[in-house]
DNA sequence: GGGGCGATATGCT
DNA sequence: GCATATCGCCCCG
């Protein structure tokens, strides 16, 4: 059992193997970024909150959703202490269970009919959000790791396989902060691609 | 594996 | 109003 209430970068690489269930699929998490709240210039709460935003501020074990680029969906798990903004965006994970469904899902969000690898189910926080067939009015929803009934259901995690990490996907502000984390040799971890509005490194 | 672009809610000015 | 966005996909070498 994952202790949500922890800070996002303590979180972010427990939550690596655990698995999240809903609606039918169910992802084994293998890349995850940790995002720090009102002090993380590349958060969405740094500005404080907003009716999107929400939910960050509130308590540990519920889903921020947003809508990315018109037309993907990004969730994340939002863990630390009542009123502290800490969240955990899931970058990608592996379809164990629900992957007829997820396929389904997943090519009915594409134009093109060409067939995703397995691999590729959940592969990035757009095709993950699209695998467990997430909207923006998810948002706000609540986990459970005890089998308590809830429309999310998170299991294991903590301590498995090997974590690597390295500066956070598409973000310009901390550009350099290792807050990202994947599980090392898995095929569902997406390549790495540094925003181009970041500083270059120096 | 790099480059270009779609398609739209959100939040600042 | 308008720039931006925690992106994904296709097309081209």
């Amino acid at each position: 059992m994952i202790d949500l209430q922890a800070g996002a970068l303590e979180v972010a690489p427990a939550l690596l193997g655990a698995v999240l269930e809903h609606d039918g699929v169910a992802v084994r998490l293998t890349e995850v970024e940790a995002y720090l709240g009102t002090d993380d210039p590349a958060s969405h709460a740094f500005r404080g909150p907003t009716p999107r935003t929400r939910v960050m501020f509130g308590p540990a074990s519920h889903l921020y959703v947003y809508l990315s680029y018109g037309m993907h969906v990004a969730a994340n798990i939002v863990c630390g202490p009542d009123g502290e903004a800490a969240a955990v965006l899931l970058r990608a994970g592996e379809v164990v269970g629900g992957i007829e469904l997820a396929r389904e899902r997943r090519q009915r969000a594409r134009r093109s009919t060409t067939p995703v690898p397995d691999a590729q189910l959940a592969r990035g926080p757009g095709c993950l959000g699209q695998a467990l067939g997430l909207s923006v009015a998810d948002s706000g929803s609540t986990i459970s790791q005890d089998g308590t009934p809830a429309p999310f259901h998170l299991t294991g995690g903590a301590g498995e396989g090997v974590v690597l990490s390295g500066p956070r996907v598409g973000v310009s502000q901390a550009a350099d902060d290792a807050y990202r984390f994947w599980l090392d040799g898995e095929a569902s971890v997406s390549r790495y691609s540094r925003s181009p509005r970041a500083p270059r490194l120096g």
